[in-house]
DNA sequence: GTAAAATATGGAATGGATTTCATAGCAAGT
DNA sequence: ACTTGCTATGAAATCCATTCCATATTTTAC
């Protein structure tokens, strides 16, 4: 394959100045930019761009870390990266970890590797301190609130957003409530958990404890947990679901048991998703594409900083009223 | 930063041994092993990638070109893609190209750049014979049917399914069958049209251009789009849709007409999405994950042949009956 | 005891670009 | 006439690891 150099030589100029043609630096004269031009369409050379990596010590491409892409949630945020990363000529270098801590690694191992200008990491199993250490090697953005730690992030207050949630039910009367969580260890399913039990003290509503169905990942898992909550002598009035597709599982086999929403049963759902829109469900919209989008900004922004300080920045949440509640 | 030459001074020994050491080659002494394995310890040194990448003229990356992440046929053929190629140590360079001619170039062209070893194509807007002319540099594999081209394929006989979706409603006494689709022009979905064409020319069953609705990509338009066919004089009695999701849509939406289903409205899906499955879609699965599993072998397969020839892997369809016909 | 094979090691070439530095011609400013 | 400053160009250093080849030592084989 044809390299600079030969370029060079065929088109009767120095490997400097091919390397203007092609990068488009000035003092070259249009004779032999032409002459370089030509030679290139000919021999229909272009650059390894590994040995363009090498020398720049830049690849373009940023690790994104992601524990499964086929969550709205999840899928969401990585939309909103891609809307803005590739525009800007970043490449998203993608990771699907599951949560497990060596696949994190690695994408961070990456970095420090030079393969990638920036690590995105939608959602971790890693503790702050593990992450820190790899902000030696570049910018890290992480999508979820890890207190004021040395990488950035761009986060949503789940416990301010899950408060205001509850607060919601309760305005409207309710005082049974339960809670369909997704992970039960998590950065953010901690916070709303925490949000949870504080408000059944605060507000002095009695919690239930097994109301709280956990491990509610998708629509089938919303519609099982509705069956086992059917099952007790007491039930919840009001349910709020952290995401939105678990509540349109639960709307749709609610349905069979010919529960009344809202009368007989209230939901109030988390991701604003397109079926929980059709369906009518209240919900807690937390910005995902916009998550995605600033972690991007943040990432190429500090990633043309030398010494970048961390940034924390705080989205805004908003509860859309529907019928549901 | 730290670099082989620097571990070599440190450690008395050759950058050759360093390398050895590196890659686990054999014939080094457990000494010098041991000695160059505490010198890469204490400068905390890694290997800069970029040239390895360099020199072996792989990077151990494969391009991924798809439209729309946030779709869940897409994201299925990524997920399986994911699912293979990140045990087989391989990462996994996400393009979103909103059907974008130049988006796929840029990934084709990573290709003849040597930055990626490979290309996964789940859904193109170029011509075969655009893609035909990047084989030169490294495999390409595609997720749908392009004929016997120089690049492999993984794909399902949209058309046979098709009919077989439009035979079973027939069978079982519909006679008035609309049809959603997503793209208007695309390839699967042209084969998804013909067939559906040819199905009602061949079975002399009357088509109704006015019951065929393009563009239906979401949950909300296949609810718009039942909206527009509830408005009409005549109306369908059986529909088959691309895309459970869309389908689902229109279940919702369906509720809100009291239409019955299936007694006033039958319905057929495809992908056998989760929502589907919960409301009972009887839909046709088009194995989305073993896809993107397929595709991935495929490419694994062929970059380490030198002059691998093209694949074509045809996947089964497989109609799931529930309770929507 | 000697030839052949296996083990151990390093020098130097290689992959392919970017960039610093040096040099030189030429126009403008004083 | 002489200093600046801009344009144009190329040589050579640099980025960093892999690998071919040559050489030396040790084992095994007969």
């Amino acid at each position: 394959m044809a390299n600079i150099k030969e370029i060079a030589r065929i088109a009767g100029v120095s490997v400097t100045t091919v390397s203007r043609v092609l990068n488009n630096h000035p003092y070259v004269s249009p004779q032999k930019r032409a002459a370089v031009l030509a030679t290139i369409e000919q021999l229909n050379y272009t650059r390894n761009m590994n040995a363009v990596h090498l020398i720049t010590g830049r690849t373009g491409a940023i690790g994104v870390v992601i524990p499964n892409i086929n969550y709205y949630y999840f899928s969401a945020i990585l939309e909103g990266l891609a809307r803005e990363a590739l525009p800007a000529k970043y490449r998203l270098i993608l990771c699907q970890t599951s949560y497990r801590p060596e696949e994190e690694l690695q994408v961070l191992d990456m970095l420090r590797n030079k393969e990638i200008d920036g690590v995105v990491i939608v959602s971790t199993a890693l503790k702050p301190e593990t992450i820190e250490a790899y902000t030696a090697y570049g910018p890290v953005v992480t999508c979820q609130d890890s207190g004021e730690r040395r990488f950035s992030s761009v986060y949503l207050e789940h416990y301010a957003a899950f408060w205001h949630g509850l607060q919601y039910l309760r305005n409207k009367g309710y005082r049974k409530i339960g809670y369909f969580e997704g992970r039960q260890h998590g950065s953010s399913s901690g916070l709303r958990q925490k949000a949870f039990g504080d408000f059944h003290r605060e507000s002095g509503i009695p919690l239930h404890p097994e109301w709280i169905m956990f491990d509610c990942a998708t629509e089938e898992d919303g519609a099982a947990a509705l069956d086992r909550l059917w099952q007790m002598e007491e039930r919840p009035d009001a349910l709020i679901i952290a995401g939105d597709h678990v509540a349109a599982g639960l709307m749709i086999a609610a349905r069979s048991y010919k529960i009344r929403i809202p009368e007989d049963l209230a939901i109030i759902g988390f991701d604003n998703q397109p079926i929980g829109r059709l369906l009518g469900l209240t919900t807690i919209d937390n910005q995902l594409f916009e998550m995605g989008a600033a972690a991007f900004r943040i990432i190429h922004d500090q990633i043309n900083e030398d010494a970048p300080s961390p940034v924390y920045r705080k989205l805004d949440y908003r509860l859309i009223e529907r019928t549901t509640v």
